[in-house]
RNA sequence: GGGCGGUUAGCUCAAUUGGCAGAGCACUACCCUUACAAGGUAGGGGUCACAGGUUCGAGCCCUGUACCGCCCA
């Protein structure tokens, strides 16, 4: 309904300011939880809640592709149904499958949100693969690229054996394994002299070693297998044990042997490597195959000390041939070559045992990673990967965040941000995976084969005229360092500088052309893809049209573009445009151009042409320029997301954002909460604490989940959910948690009073129609200067005055509309400050006190008589004042509840066309954004709640003597009299009497202004405190044998129970009360005595007095009363 | 190892600037009173994790301890 009316989309309209959100993209691997169901609860809460408030809301939903996620999903079916691994369905093939996978997920995922009623702009829906989003990837990449900002080279890296690819630190998770700890005897073999003749044992040790007593070292180590690629030995510098073998400043270092390989390997010293006091002091060092002695080779990198890189592994997960030992060593060559890991462990654990070599083995407990897609053991691994350079990016989106043109919300979030940033560490945006943008970089094949008649001459034009970058390895050391690993040989430095690699990335416009040249040339694609961050780093520009042409036109390698490129750029640009917002038209009534109306009817008749891309990869259609929507929507207003990605995500956007479009992705970030179960514990799938947000739907409706979730959304950082199992109505067995039913009750609640009692209430309302405001000048043609004073000057006015509807002023009506008006304002004040701070629970929570606690127990409870009972004019104004309030929950609950508010909204129209207009009685109080949509004053009747004007603080309705009136005095009376009717009937029930409906007597003493306002509302206070007759006033004595409550200011409410109760509970009651207050006295009567007299700010301590005052004087009446009694 | 958060009623959580510790659920009692039993009315329930400190005054600020959780290495 909402959709079809047009009110989810949203176009560039200059007249109105825009709200935009980009959907954190949900990945398609599987389908939402309630975390999900969370962070979209809260999104559609901004979203419309802005809408309403007249802003150009538009929330851009989408989904993600998650490259190793879906991969890993989609290959383990593979296996798991067919058999089949992905290399022998190839890599078109799996891919193929991947899209199947996704048209099935996207669809499910769409579907959820669309059932929790998220007013997503779904014309707008993408998917990070699709045509607009891959335009974008290969957009940033060429520039990166020819900036220097991408570069390849080689890295230690969490290495999934299984499915033979890198995965992200944040795809591994740790468990705790019971190991062993060997520990292994390596031999000194001497000093630098000796090297080369290592095999000569015992004859290299130096006198040195007379300290250690014994002419070994010994390592420890929870991996001996990884032994056969060491290539050093590292102890603590300041260890006296070892210093003599590390050399001083001009001794060489000494070495070892390394057992089973016959290779001499240096003795180093690391202090961060090592600690002395672990273990024997030594550690084994392998920067292939650990990152810890990784970071060790980096930092000795150009050092004296520098130690060599071998890689230990091949990508299957098995020992490589160049460190399958030594030919020299016994046992020979190729020995533990191929073997998997785990065998070569035996292998190696039983040789070193039989040469002697094995001091000791110890059980040992070792954190170990696996992969979180295939559970394999995650193996450090050599190789060369794709990165990004993060000091000069990481800069800018630091400086971002601290100028505060990027505000985080909690605050605290911003040091998480800012702090990852600061390590500056390079991004690997390589993938050895199959799903994914594929890298856009072709290289020489390692022979180069034939090659086509002038194709190298048109790869020269492409790069002189800049549709293609090139670059070459200029890093010579981590190239020898790569030959060497490749080769297995030690190459020479000098070497280098002869060799280099040509790297070609081409434009994304080019990249067909560049195909067909890098062809006939044989230059290879790189196989890998890049990491879905990648994209997902561009989803607030890349979603709204960047890079678009206009976009790439701007930018310098424009100039090189020839005439006839040039030409159509040209026509482009001063084609004429379709969006009728160019022409300035000043006669809105007379335009055949349909502007967009107020409330979206014209939002797609802007004769734009919609790029849809939802559900399909293989989309033709080309896209008009959507430079207007950048200009328009880009930056966004709020991100709304997890704190697990800030770093992943968030973070990247900022970068890449600044970089490609020169500002920031979003003003705002708010970081939501992360949702456990009842135990603390995360929810997933597979230890089935999960919850399904659609079976929540199922069990307690929409509505229900979105307001309890809202309701949760505090500034903490986790949120416990005791998850229950429960059956549904359709018998199905599913995790729910009773947490919902407060949403439900809610729900329930304010359906129960909108159609048991406010509808047939308001039926026969008179309001003054739009039309009637503006024929009345009061507001319309005249505007906000002439109706501040005349607005009060109607009353005479026969029909009803169109800028407040009642037939008196706001302040001339009767006492509980006044009293339900007021707290209205204070309600509506409070949800909106809580709602700017995202403060979703606390506005929630407003909101609920007010509709339950205010306006149901009380004003609706007060009007029943009233409305039968006064006069046409009179019902009317109540009716008035009823439906406006309520009108206004309405509105504030909408965001949270859409579907049930709505619902009555619809039904309350049927009644009432112009009711809307009770919420804005004024024009004066209309935001800029409301003024910008509406004008002066409300056109006719919004169709739909979701485009109802959004509440604010109406100033002129606020009585605050009328809120003291009630909440000081009418209120505290009716609950006494209720108080003394619940304990007569509690005792009467222990005695088997039937209960008292009615108290059949009270007295109240009060005096002045109390007397007379508790007069003017006898009739409530008997009716809502159930007492037949009641006396008030200064002279009014108390009654022999009655229970008595003493309120503040002096007033006595008494009760004759003789005939209805023991009176020994009137005497208990009285007696709790007189020992709780004479504590309180107490308490307040020492404090007031200590320095806080002195020293606390006068206005406190006033306020003090007055309370120890009015407490005393309840004391001694209390006792009064207690002497009366005995 | 570094950082962040939490510890308040049986449970889930609030508490604006330091100034009378609250809500929902659960519990107890009474009530199917003409919107609502998914409800109404009333009620019970707290050493604000622990130990110090600052202050006239601390759930809140400072220091330390314990436990729980998360993030990053």
């Amino acid at each position: 309904m909402w959709e079809k009316a047009g009110h989810f989309h949203a176009e560039p309209d200059p007249r109105r300011k825009p709200f935009v959100i980009v959907i954190p993209p949900p990945n398609v691997t599987g389908a939402l939880h309630l975390g999900h169901a969370l962070n979209n609860t809260l999104q559609d809460i901004m979203i419309r809640r802005k809408r309403m408030q007249g802003f150009n809301a538009c929330w851009l939903p989408g989904t993600d592709h998650a490259g190793i996620a879906t991969q890993a999903v989609v290959e383990k079916r593979l296996r798991e149904e067919q058999k089949l691994t992905r290399h022998e369905i190839g890599r078109d093939g799996l891919v193929k499958k991947i899209w199947e996978w996704k048209e099935d997920y996207n669809a499910r995922i769409l579907n959820q949100l669309r059932r929790m009623g998220c007013s997503c702009d779904w014309e707008r829906t993408r998917f990070t693969l699709d045509e607009q989003c891959a335009k974008a990837v290969y957009e940033t990449f060429f520039r990166l690229f020819k900036d220097g900002l991408i570069y390849r080279g080689l890295r230690l890296v969490n290495w999934d054996t299984q499915l033979q690819t890198a995965v992200a630190d944040d795809e591994v998770y740790h468990e705790t394994v019971k190991g062993s700890l060997w520990h292994i005897r390596y031999p000194i073999a001497g000093n630098n002299g000796t090297r080369e003749q290592g095999n000569k044992g015992s004859a290299g040790i130096l006198p040195a070693d007379a300290q250690l007593g014994r002419d070994y070292l010994v390592v420890a180590t929870t991996r001996p297998e990884t032994m056969l690629a060491d290539t050093a030995v590292a102890v603590h510098p300041d260890d006296e044990r070892y210093r003599h073998l590390i050399g001083g400043q001009d001794a060489r270092a000494t070495y070892v042997v390394l057992p089973l390989t016959g290779r001499t390997i240096p003795i180093v010293a690391d202090g961060l490597l090592v600690s002395k006091e672990f273990g024997a002091g030594c550690v084994k060092v392998t920067p292939g195959h650990d990152p810890n002695d990784y970071a060790c080779y980096q930092r000795k990198l150009g050092k004296p000390d520098e130690i060599e890189i071998r890689n230990m592994m091949t990508p299957e997960g098995r020992v490589h041939a160049d460190n399958a030992g030594a030919p020299e060593t016994p046992g020979g060559a190729g020995r533990y070559a191929g073997l998997k890991l785990e065998e070569a462990r035996k292998k190696i654990v039983a040789d070193l045992e039989a040469a002697g070599l094995l001091e000791k083995v110890e059980p040992y407990e070792t954190q170990v990673g696996h992969s979180d897609r295939s559970k394999a053991q995650i193996q450090p691994f050599l190789s060369e990967q794709w990165f990004v350079k993060m000091d000069k990016l990481a800069e800018r989106a630091m400086e971002a965040v601290r100028d505060g043109r990027v505000q985080f919300f909690p605050e605290r979030y911003a040091k998480t941000y800012l702090d990852w940033l600061n390590e500056k560490r390079d991004w690997c945006i390589s993938r050895q995976l199959w799903w994914g943008h594929r890298i856009p970089v072709w290289r020489w094949p390692s022979e180069p084969g034939f090659i086509q008649p002038g194709a190298l001459a048109a790869l020269d034009d492409s790069i002189s005229n800049g549709s293609v970058s090139c670059n070459y390895q200029r890093d010579t050391r981590e190239y020898k360092a790569l030959l060497e690993v490749i080769t297995g040989t030690s190459i020479s430095p000098a070497a280098i500088p002869g060799i280099y690699v040509h790297q070609f990335c081409p434009q994304p416009g080019f990249l067909k052309e560049f195909e067909q040249i890098a062809n006939g040339l044989g230059l290879r694609q790189d196989p890998d893809v890049l990491d879905t961050w990648f994209s997902s780093a561009l989803w607030p520009h890349s979603t709204f049209g960047w890079p678009s042409d206009q976009s790439r036109a701007s930018d310098q390698s424009r100039d090189r573009k020839g005439a006839v490129a040039e030409s159509v750029d040209a026509a482009r640009r001063t084609e004429p445009s379709n969006d009728p917002n160019a022409e300035s038209s000043p006669d809105r009534g007379d335009s055949v151009s349909q502007q967009p109306l107020p409330y979206g009817r014209g939002s797609d008749q802007s004769g734009r042409v919609v790029f849809r891309t939802r559900g399909t990869h293989q989309t033709s259609e080309t896209a008009p320029s959507r430079d207007a929507d950048l200009d328009y929507f880009y930056p966004t207003s709020v991100l709304s997301t997890a704190r697990e990605i800030i770093t992943l995500w968030v973070a990247r956007m900022v970068m890449t954002g600044l970089y490609n479009v020169g500002r920031v992705p979003f003003q705002h970030v708010y970081i939501h909460a992360v949702i456990q179960d009842g135990h603390g514990k995360r929810m997933s799938k597979s230890a089935g604490n999960g919850v399904d947000p659609l079976d929540i739907i199922d069990a307690y409706g929409a509505d229900a989940l979105r307001i309890t979730l809202a309701q949760t959304a505090t500034e903490t950082q986790d949120i416990r959910m005791p998850v229950k199992p429960a059956q549904l109505p359709d018998g199905r067995t599913v995790n729910t948690s009773e947490l919902f039913e407060r949403g439900r009750n809610l729900a329930n609640k304010l359906w129960q009073a909108a159609t048991g009692l406010v509808l047939p209430s308001i039926e026969g309302i008179r309001v003054g129609s739009a039309a009637a405001t503006r024929q009345s000048g009061n507001v319309g043609a005249g505007g906000a200067a002439t109706s501040t004073g005349a607005a009060f000057s109607h009353s005479h006015v026969p029909t009803f005055t169109p800028s407040f509807h009642t037939s008196v002023p706001p302040h001339e009506l009767p006492l509980f509309d006044r009293w339900i008006r007021t707290r209205l304002q204070h309600c509506i004040d409070a949800v909106n400050e809580h709602l700017d701070h995202y403060r979703f629970a606390g506005a929630m929570d407003e909101i609920r006190n007010f509709f339950w606690g205010e306006l149901c127990d009380w004003y609706l409870e007060e009007i029943k008589v009233r409305l039968k009972e006064t006069d046409e004019r009179g019902a009317n104004d109540i009716k008035i004042v009823l439906l406006g309030v309520f009108d206004t929950c309405l509105c504030l609950l909408h965001p949270a509840m859409p579907f049930v508010t709505e619902e009555i909204w619809q039904r309350i129209g049927e009644i009432a066309p112009q009711h809307h207009e009770i919420i804005w009685p004024d024009a004066n109080d209309l935001t800029p954004e409301l003024r910008a949509v509406w004008g002066d004053a409300p056109p006719d009747l919004p169709p739909q709640l979701i485009v109802a004007p959004w509440p604010e603080r109406w100033g002129a309705a606020v009585d605050e003597l009328v809120d003291r009136q009630v909440g000081d005095l009418l209120q505290p009376v009716i609950r006494a009299l209720r108080d003394v009717r619940a304990t007569v009937n509690a005792l009467r029930s222990q005695g088997k009497q039937s209960p008292v409906r009615m108290l059949p007597h009270a007295g109240i003493r009060a005096g002045g202004d109390a007397a007379r306002l508790l007069e003017t509302n006898i009739a409530l206070i008997r009716r809502l405190g159930q007492c037949e007759v009641i006396d008030i006033g200064a002279n009014v004595s108390k009654p022999p044998e009655s229970a008595t409550r003493v309120l503040s200011g002096g007033v006595e409410v008494y009760v004759p129970i003789g005939g209805l109760a023991d009176l020994s509970v009137a005497r208990a009651k009285l007696e709790k009360e007189h020992a709780d207050l004479a504590g309180v006295v107490e308490k307040l009567r020492a404090k007031l005595d200590t320095d806080f007299a002195q020293k606390a700010p006068a206005a406190v301590v006033a306020q003090e007095r007055a309370r120890l005052a009015d407490l005393e004087s309840k004391l001694t009446t209390l006792e009064q009363h207690q002497a009366d009694l005995c």
